[in-house]
DNA sequence: TCCCCGGCTGAGCGCGATCTGAACGGCGCG
DNA sequence: CGCGCCGTTCAGATCGCGCTCAGCCGGGGA
């Protein structure tokens, strides 16, 4: 998953981004409502964490304009106390969830993954697959009750898998996803995961589908709608 | 499905150029409005993604004169940020959709396929005929609930048969839309794909109409669940 | 009936896509 | 500082796909 952090507090920020990196989200950062503008229109992200108070263009106003862009990329708000008007207004511009400062990072966290899961339509707080089964909260996947030992990208690659299980993800979809702007695109990195993962869920689950990319089969019985 | 990329930009053409590809589209390019005009006016694409600012002609200028020529082919502009006028003016000329620079490839693929599914008078985002059910999005097909394992250019084909089922469709029209300019044009590939599909749906779907081409059968009693 | 033409099919080939094992280099930790 | 873990790279192996070819079949007209 691939996060766009707007905020220009220097401390505050470099600290978020060491926290949603923990985490297993690719980040990038803007700390201004300008490059924000230019990065959310640029890039793929999966969501945004906004602070209002911006220097260039005010943090309502860049989301005003994605939303009138049509980008449908949930974003989160960051407020400070009390700025209740701040809030109303993030809201009528098309925010999806907000949080006033100072805050838990794990409340942040809490909140994006809810975000993440609303945003790709999954009811439930666990994905599963098949055996598989995913906790974005421990941050933890087993198969058929065993527990996996799954090195960061592994798991950023099934969780980014799980979350669109069914359908066939290309090549260029993952590493768009799973890593922050700077990455070589011509390398075969993904192809190495998928097979580490495979070593380890089964080789069966990651189905590839030549000349498109890979799909995570959901099994039959599942439920959950596309 | 066959688009015709109109792009002057050498890298965005090129990356979009791929993009497309991965995604299952046969991709002619043209660099100028020249060019596109001239393909445009040879080759029956199904939909195309059309720069604005081009060499030679100017993208509205082809629009209109496409559409003066009777040409209803599903048009999607890319206008440079903030050139409203241009937006108007393409919308004037008979675009069907747009999309603003900078843009996500994925926001680019999920128009298309829009656009697409629109020009076919289909309201639903799977197609159906008989057992069989082909979804788009996921790139996957299947015969009364039974996932297929298709190839890309038999899944291509499909899709192609299931967009106009009824409808007798030609080798050459086949030919055409499943590949790009450059094919050698006597040859049964087409046959033997339409063979290969036979053997995996049920040798009863497709009907020969000799001397004229293939169609998909769509059979009574179709209920068609979205 | 025989021949011609269009369509069908099985086999096989070449290429590019994908996989995989190994090795490298950075980083954190003891 | 040495060690182990991890992400990445590379090169060779492998494999599947799309295409061609050649022969077969079957229908229809002479």
């Amino acid at each position: 998953m691939r996060v766009l952090l707007v905020e220009d507090d220097v401390d505050l920020s470099r600290q978020l981004k060491l926290a949603l990196g923990d985490a297993g989200y690719a980040v990038d950062h803007a700390a201004d409502g300008e490059e924000a503008h230019f990065l959310g229109d640029t890039e793929p992200y999966d969501v945004v964490v906004l602070d209002l108070g911006l220097p260039k263009i005010d943090g309502v106003s860049v989301l005003e304009r994605w939303r009138r862009d049509g980008k449908t990329t949930p974003v989160l708000i960051l407020t400070a106390r009390g700025a209740w008007s701040d809030k109303v207004s993030g809201f009528d511009a098309g925010a999806d969830d907000y949080l006033t400062k100072p805050f838990h990072t794990e409340e942040l966290l809490a909140r994006l993954r809810a975000l993440l899961r609303r945003s790709a339509g999954i009811a439930s707080a666990t994905l599963s697959c098949g055996g598989l089964r995913l906790d974005p909260r421990a941050a933890r996947a087993t198969v058929s009750g065993e527990p996996l030992r799954l090195t960061s990208l592994e798991y950023r690659l099934l969780h980014y898998l799980m979350m669109h299980q069914g359908r066939v993800i290309s090549r260029t979809e993952l590493v768009e996803h799973l890593y922050d702007q700077d990455f070589d695109r011509d390398s075969n990195t993904i192809e190495v995961f998928v097979g580490r993962l495979r070593k380890k869920i089964g080789p069966d689950r990651i189905e590839t589908v030549r000349g498109l990319g890979y799909r995570l089969t959901p099994l039959a019985g599942e439920s959950d709608g596309t």
